[in-house]
DNA sequence: GGGTTTGTGAACGGCAGATGAACAACTCGA
DNA sequence: TCGAGTTGTTCATCTGCCGTTCACAAACCC
């Protein structure tokens, strides 16, 4: 799923990594030796990158955090910045895209914080993000992309695709696709239903295409297989 | 002899009032009535706001969030919102450039958040200069130049210019850039919208122009690309 | 192979948005 | 106080997109 990248070795590391884990998250340690990525495993630019801060010398939190904020690669990746309270006051810099964390932290504030981190990046809720394979479709700026590249889809297209997304593996009748996406006042002839999942179907692209079933004589259904 | 004006009256508010009141600010308690200041004392703006959300009903917590960001006078100032750990997950709206303060709390991470919250704000203040391509917004000086040629934008284009380009990726529908832009208490037609976005558009010029995208039967959409 | 269901291409028509211009509110200086 | 200039809003018209429909071809099931 999304990756976690966790700078620093304190003895918080082992829960932070167990509660980003819980929240969804794969957490990858990043040895201390001057490298920003993950010993093993792809490079792709992680969801999230923590930062531990107590104890961390070489390099020490404000060139780490200066050196994610540099990195080209990286630099979208939302992150946090987590240190003891007594930490706080040694002038310690946390670039101001960061977020804040101390410790000790609940689960709940942890999550809040990774959501404005990301919000910060991605101008948006993560929660607005909704990926399946190569195919990305942010709900609060109305773009969808397919392998990084975006794709443009018209209003209702977009709603369609949108809805069956997001209700995946149910089948929807031609008649209630018309009650849920074109509104409950809405009357006009069925086939107006394949018209518009041929298109969302020929924009998807081979890759995707497949994922909306037809079931002959019943509707379509989303799958992500 | 700082002001810090504190919204909302939880029990930890007077605990706050002292801590600010340490931290060598002076506390002035605003009623929660709709206004954003205090009832005595001058109405200059102060070194700091907190927001203690737990318990605000009217207006809600976002909403006071976001008047306080829109206010035209205080938009400058530096604001915490603090909360308590269980109201986190309700989907509280904290503005991005505001900070967000966990309860319990201790002084010292009161103190870090404050420093961040006005870092903040200084630091947008400080390379006041957002450059998008040739494009180069001054935020202090009111100031708009596009390939070193200064370009004259009038009060409301600079504004509706100046949301966008601050708030990219996203979309938004003519009455949420109504509510913004123009004012709460605002009400007229959504065609205002279009003229200005034509107006602003046409002052763009043509490199920049396409960056207002519009997002039909949605609203429009600033975009670096 | 006949009937039903779905895919495909093309064309129509409505409507959202762009555009131009006029109007109203306000500022400022003579 | 008047008038000219500026600025925000609204109206009227136009254009192009896009949602819808139709006709036909293809696929599927009995």
């Amino acid at each position: 799923m999304s990756d976690a990248w966790i700078y620093g070795s304190t003895g918080s590391a082992d829960d932070t990594s167990r509660l980003l884990a819980e929240l969804g998250f794969s957490p990858h340690r990043v040895a201390a030796n001057g490298t920003l990525r993950p010993p093993a495993g792809d490079s792709r630019a992680p969801a999230l990158a923590v930062v531990l801060a107590n104890g961390l010398e070489q390099p020490s939190c404000a060139e780490l955090c200066a050196r994610l904020a540099a990195d080209e690669e990286l630099g979208e990746v939302p992150v946090i910045v987590a240190m003891a309270s007594d930490a706080l006051g040694e002038g310690i810099g946390v670039a101001e895209g960061h977020e804040l964390l101390v410790e000790p932290f609940t689960s709940v504030e942890l999550q809040a914080r990774i959501a404005r981190a990301r919000r910060a990046v991605n101008g948006v809720d993560h929660d607005d993000i909704v990926r399946v394979g190569s195919l990305e479709m942010n709900l609060a700026t109305y773009q969808v992309a397919i392998g990084g590249r975006p794709v443009d889809f018209t209003y209702m297209e977009y709603e369609l695709l949108k809805f069956l997304v997001t209700h995946p593996k149910r089948v929807f009748s031609r008649e209630a696709l018309l009650n849920r996406v074109w509104g409950y006042d809405y009357y006009g002839g069925a086939r107006t239903v394949d018209v518009h999942v041929r298109r969302v179907r020929a924009k998807l692209g081979s890759e995707h295409a497949s994922r909306i079933k037809t079931v002959r004589s019943v509707g379509y259904r989303w799958e992500e297989k």
